[in-house]
DNA sequence: CCGAAGGCTGTTAGCGGTAACATAGCTGAT
DNA sequence: ATCAGCTATGTTACCGCTAACAGCCTTCGG
């Protein structure tokens, strides 16, 4: 009737577990654990063996408490389902890899209050830093960010007031540029197909920038369509069918992403129209999909990796907010005209 | 020299501010603010009406430890970047809505070891459960879910042993399924085109079980290709066209993505090659992208976003895992031909 | 009019770690 | 030999919250 070896395969282990198997004191075990303060080579040795096989895995959460330090970096983004927020989550990952933090991911579907009771639930567990897409955000959620104490990095655009820093494009620019690129290239008739979600801001502000610019030159868009959900691809397609059936004249058409401007392509290339001669495209975003399509749409890239590492390292090297200021960083894309416009 | 109203805004705040904010104790606030065990509903008002005003944000952390409950769930995965993987969360999230739980995820790149780590930092977080991609692991991360004592559900796959539960498809079946498929249609020269990680073990089992089908009708692959990186349509065109070079003889193409299928299909149609007459074409997966093709690309959809419900639904309704013996649920990909397999 | 049964609130004792300080050996310079 | 100055380890007091239980005040049946 002794006691067995595993005393109980179902209880968690804790620091005592592994303290009394090695026979020094629990604070000796986390030190060893955490390669902090001063251990004897020989007690470490003894300390690893015995966490090993007893296969302890510490407990952060007491951890976390204790040392009221928490590695873990808050990501909010709007989906997962479009290419560009994974891209940015792996310049993320690559720059936190290395300093000990770890991004965890919330998804919003673009919508403001989800975005704030994704927020929520991230602060509740305090987190080191929070980065988060866009500039527009609930009250509740501004006050929440604003209080929180910790570094804040709003990213992807920077037309607006961050509540401590931001990375990211400006989408009025990028608009404004593809349109006075377009007018140069002697296009006069051009129409807009793009996503209807309300809260895509970044779609919002490249079509005003690009109106904006349009109106500079003393055009207007000659027709515009707009469509939300399903596969983007298709709607390209569906949309770019729809436009060209509705305004014949309409030689240039500007999609707000490569996806559906990609099913516009293949719907122009299927129908036998001269792009660009006859009629050119443009997208948004330089996602790599583009490089397999028979001719390269016109894009801008939207620097996501960049964004992603950029944001960061801000995370990675600062002082809580409001010690220091929040610093801006705008970066800008490059127009990548590819075979889609006249030159 | 009065204390300002908002002692030091800096500071985080405590469930102490709040009670003393609204007159209460501590415990009180606390139950008001989980809704747990009966409060008046004068206080409640009054307690939530403080809680707002200072911008109270619960310390989950605490709270967790306290209670031994965590409403995390750890989601592994191999990759964020090919669509598939975000439906399955898609699929995750959708159920795990409304039972309180929220999924955390982490991604792998199809590395062993690196699951190792990610399982690992999970654990130390304690979740409720862990849902991870495929049955192949390192021994230490099978001897940590071993352990984890909490339910734990391997998805995708079902060919291997499961630690605890499984949700999934056979790939082994997939593969011989669409062998089985392109020979009825008379197609003999057949070629395999596909990933190169040998990490990817259900690309792998499809490739074997789409051998052995070969086989059994006395048939071998005429070529295969294999790739890594890169843009998967892109890598599509260049491998069709490599293999069309090399071996002309070949009648049909099997792809172990659709991503890299579709790059094939257009650039067979821009080839003008007569498919299905001439080339028959199959990829995997049912990645909606498809749906905008010019022409339909044959798959066989991996039943992603059922894989993630089920696996959410076993998670939320179960005890600690060794309570209940693991279940194994098997779903079935249905054959979408599409318009590239002969009739 | 009493006691049982609830409803509402407070008190106490941790959860499993870690910061900060205390302590015991051991060195080597004086 | 003596003691400052290490190094290696242990002790104590929390971190912010919640489980469990204790207490008070009503209410109500007998």
């Amino acid at each position: 009737m002794t006691k067995p070896p595993t005393p109980d395969p179902r209880r968690t282990l804790t620091l005592r577990d592994v303290s009394e198997a090695s026979g020094v004191s629990e604070m000796t075990v986390s030190r060893v654990l955490r390669n902090r303060g001063d251990v004897s080579g020989a007690t470490r040795e003894r300390v690893l063996e015995a966490a090993r096989a007893l296969g302890y895995v510490p407990n952060k959460i007491a951890g976390a408490l204790a040392s009221q330090r928490v590695n873990l970096v808050g990501v909010i983004i709007p989906s997962l389902s479009n290419m560009v927020f994974p891209e940015v989550l792996t310049g993320i990952s690559e720059v936190l890899e290395d300093t000990g933090l770890q991004p965890v991911v919330g998804v919003t579907n673009y919508s403001p209050d989800r975005e704030e009771s994704v927020l929520y639930e991230m602060l509740s567990w305090r987190p080191s830093g929070v980065i988060l897409a866009g500039l527009e955000h609930t009250d509740a959620a501004r006050a929440m960010l604003a209080q929180a104490g910790i570094p804040i990095v709003e990213i992807m655009d920077i037309d607006g007031e961050p509540v401590d820093s931001a990375v990211g494009i400006s989408h009025r620019r990028a608009g404004r540029q593809m349109a006075e690129a377009i007018i140069a290239a002697g296009y006069r008739n051009i129409a807009f197909l793009g996503t209807m979600m309300p809260y895509d801001h970044r779609a919002r502000k490249r079509l005003e920038g690009f109106e904006d610019a349009l109106a500079k030159a003393g055009l207007a868009l000659v027709d515009r369509e707009f469509y939300s959900g399903g596969s983007a691809l298709l709607k390209g397609r569906e949309m770019t069918e729809a436009v060209l059936n509705r305004s014949p004249q309409v030689d240039f058409l500007y999609y707000s992403n490569d996806m559906i401007g990609a099913g516009g392509l293949l719907y122009c290339l299927h129908k036998g129209i001269d792009v660009p001669g006859q009629i050119g495209l443009a997208g948004f975003n330089g996602v790599e999909l583009l490089d397999g399509l028979p001719r390269k749409l016109a894009t801008m890239d939207a620097c996501r990796l960049e964004i992603g590492r950029r944001a960061a390292e801000i995370i990675a090297g600062k002082r809580p907010n409001g010690v220091v200021g929040g610093e801006v960083i705008e970066l800008f894309p490059t127009l990548q005209p590819g075979d889609t416009i006249r030159k």
